[in-house]
DNA sequence: ATACAATATGACCGTTTGGTCACAGCAATC
DNA sequence: GATTGCTGTGACCAAACGGTCATATTGTAT
């Protein structure tokens, strides 16, 4: 984590430090990014640099926070009607997931990467964090649906629970990309995502391709085969 | 490519030279390797090295082709046993990928680095390829499985595509985990995958989980939850 | 005004990077 | 033996890398 010397840091260099991290971040991951474009784009001495971070990954592990919290303010802002139903939940998880992708690309891009690079590697996960589409995140979703009756006991929590955390990591893109022009009118504000009938019927697609998997006997569905 | 130069090479030589690259690639993907350290993992000179290869590209994409190659015979050698069905031959896929994975663990690694790298950047995918696993597969899968009257004619394709990429590049190794020690019985062939029952029973439940989103009409599945 | 601590700086360090190139070795042709 | 063309070599390059540190500047307490 940055040292005090950068919290005590005015707002507004302590902004441009972050953008600049943010921006190299978004832009080649942990891996790809260097210490020396951080400082460069920062406008500071490499040496002040070095006074406030302990190396990239801290940078690195700082931005990602900011990015959590950025998100968590959007989930926040975008309240839930009914959040009570497990899979109205999910809905709503890819939407707060839409628009963080929209407004704050960069943020977004940087959260992606850092999943993509732990799945990439073969050290073990970071299990102490229960954190928003983490591994065990969709595990305890999957167990409270259970609970809930939401969920069909015959499915396996951890392999779901994977194939959640896949989908919601890798659609997200594919779902903006589909939405073309009237993905403007949702970043501005201009139309509430809840309400958008493109998002809402591609989410309609989606969640039934998991609901349909997740909620029902495979007895049952043998039985009821749509053809 | 490589040149012409580096196809004369004799059959050790050009084995040595791969193993090292194959080796570098699977632990660290195309954007953290390193020229010098493919150059020493090889034992020849660097010049040499620039008269085989125009780049590290160049030598990644040669490697990821002899993945695919050797995935590819690995595939011809499981022959499936009713690839009519379509939800029959997914689940022969994924026997293929997990075999693939536990027996060239490198190769199967570079594979998904070459996927996940993919992802990550914004560029336009490469749609020329109809490779497996790539993004065009398994739309023509699905519009093969929607004429065939195995999917549902509802089924977003172009999404519900997305979400099988997603699952068929990031579950495997979920359930090779899953498999403890029976791993390598599976791995020395002793055992038959087609016939191993963990490996069965999770795909059993997979294969629930994608061919009831899939299959069936939502209007039906939702007059028979399981609840 | 003085003293002392905290902060800011960029020149500088050794190392590693991707890539080149003049030269050496070698086999085949004349 | 001389000539030619292909293959192999590692010293060498400029650039970039992560990181340090003596020094300069600023802030604060006395």
């Amino acid at each position: 984590m940055p040292t005090k010397t950068f919290l005590k840091l005015s707002e507004n260099k302590r902004a441009q430090i972050e953008n600049a991290a943010i921006h190299e971040f978004a832009q080649n991951g942990l891996h790809g990014a260097s210490v020396n474009a951080l400082v460069e784009g920062s406008g500071i001495a490499k040496g002040s640099y070095y006074q406030y971070f302990s190396g990239m990954d801290d940078v690195f592990q700082h931005v990602l926070s900011i990015a959590r919290q950025k998100k968590l303010a959007l989930a926040n802002e975008l309240s839930s009607s009914d959040a009570r139903e497990i899979f109205a939940y999910l809905r709503w998880l890819f939407q707060v997931e839409i628009l963080f992708e929209l407004r704050e690309p960069e943020l977004s891009s940087i959260e992606h990467h850092a999943f993509l690079e732990n799945v990439n590697s073969r050290a073990p996960r970071d299990e102490n964090a229960p954190l928003i589409g983490g591994p065990s995140f969709f595990n305890e979703f999957l167990a409270q649906g259970i609970l809930a009756d939401d969920v069909a006991t015959w499915v396996d929590t951890k392999l779901a629970a994977h194939l959640l955390g896949a989908a919601y990591h890798l659609m997200t893109r594919q779902l903006i990309v589909r939405l073309g022009d009237s993905a403007d009118a949702l970043r501005s504000g201009k139309t509430d995502i809840r309400e958008d009938p493109l998002t809402q019927s591609m989410l309609d697609n989606l969640m039934d391709l998991l609901e349909a998997g997740l909620a029902r006997e495979p007895a049952i569905r043998k039985d009821f085969y749509s053809k």
